[in-house]
DNA sequence: TTGCATTTCAAACAGTTGTATGAAACTATC
DNA sequence: GATAGTTTCATACAACTGTTTGAAATGCAA
């Protein structure tokens, strides 16, 4: 159909706009110069503004979501359905990042799109939001069965964990250029992850209890 | 001077309105309905609306930095000069989760005023944020302190990890919610604090690198 | 009280936003 | 090739934004 030419020309400039400056910062004129076509057209194949962002999102959150849960069903099989922790975190927060971060012309605009998703949280896109916790608990479920016996808050507690660096660094990886003064390498997606990955296994495994009286000790 | 009256109900009417539902979303009509002022009144007392969030932002970034400071000297002189890691991390999340979070009449607009400032990223913001760097670096050399013989990538990297974890927690209190189907308990404070802090002392202490050390003198 | 500076106010301004309209251009079927 | 249906386009619209204006009100010293 050439007439969807229009829908996926605006769909991937809205897409990219969206993703470097953020929804407040993207107008509709914006969108319709940067994908070569008219004013209305965006009214007419879409709706609106909000549906044009809603679609945007729910499309872009199935890859996603598709994507991390394919990760972790290759780690579980291969550990026949239980996969060390470490796997499953790295299943987690490993697509996103890889996303993100890392050079250039590796980045997807997709990933970069869903954060900003995350982080403003524009009204059309609130309304959907709560699927993802549904996503969230397959990792949870995953989480505990790698950790037979952990307690239910501490597990939760480690997953809004590793999704809050995970985010946060890719949200702010300038300040934390600036601040380390180039020593933390942003480029190095894979240490990255190994960081995001072993910090969070080491809050899950080492409880605050355990923790703390190892700290008195020393 | 009575006419000061107006200037800091703008100030607070504005502050609230930002923190409760960011800063696109509120308009300077909203800010002088809610101050009981009239529309004038903005631009006559602080000449744009870039210059009263500036102003706003400058106040309470301040006020936040002080109490922070106070915070790890206070820790530093009673180690004389070296307080533990975890105490100095304390004193680096403490102060902001304390007022974003817990039961509503401790809350301070301030503090979540100042956690909108660090999503949003308005332009007028933008300009001054590298202050915060400086004062971060502050932090970075108290953790050195407490942390002698820890490389400075890895300092930086626990420092980043921390405020991640912190302003997630503020940041999507309500998903974790959700997600713990109220399991996490986000009325208290001391147990979140204690959580990031646990979390962010044991990234920073048990590192790879660290690891491997230890199990190489063993 | 008089006179001057400061502060308030209603109204209007120019700019931008998302959306709607109706005619034109196109596409495909007969 | 005429016709019906779809898609494009320039243009207009109403609503809202931050800002400005000039007159009215207020405060305060002489």
């Amino acid at each position: 159909m050439a007439t969807d030419r229009t829908r996926t020309a605006i769909l991937n400039a809205a897409e990219r706009l969206y993703a470097e400056r953020g929804f407040s910062d993207v107008t509709l004129r914006d969108i319709v110069a940067e994908a070569n076509v008219n004013l209305a057209a965006v009214n007419y194949h879409f709706g609106s503004k909000d549906e044009l962002i809603a679609e945007l999102f729910v499309t872009r959150s199935i890859a996603t979501n598709r994507e991390r849960l394919s990760e972790l069903k290759a780690v579980e099989d291969a550990g026949g359905g239980r996969a060390p922790i470490e796997s499953v975190m790295r299943a987690l927060v490993g697509p996103t990042l890889r996303g993100c971060l890392g050079p250039d012309r590796q980045r997807s605009t997709a990933a970069r799109f869903m954060i900003r998703a995350s982080i403003e949280a524009v009204p059309p896109i609130r309304k959907i939001r709560n699927r993802e916790i549904s996503h969230l608990r397959r990792f949870a479920a995953a989480m505990r069965r790698s950790l037979p016996g952990c307690p239910d808050v501490d597990i939760y507690w480690g997953l809004h964990f590793a999704l809050a660096m995970a985010h946060q660094t890719i949200r702010d990886s300038e300040r934390l250029d600036k601040l380390s003064e180039g020593l933390c390498d942003l480029n190095d997606v894979d240490g990255i992850i190994n960081r995001v990955v072993t910090a969070s296994v080491l809050a899950l495994t080492q409880r605050p209890s355990a923790a703390t009286a190892r700290a008195q000790r020393a």
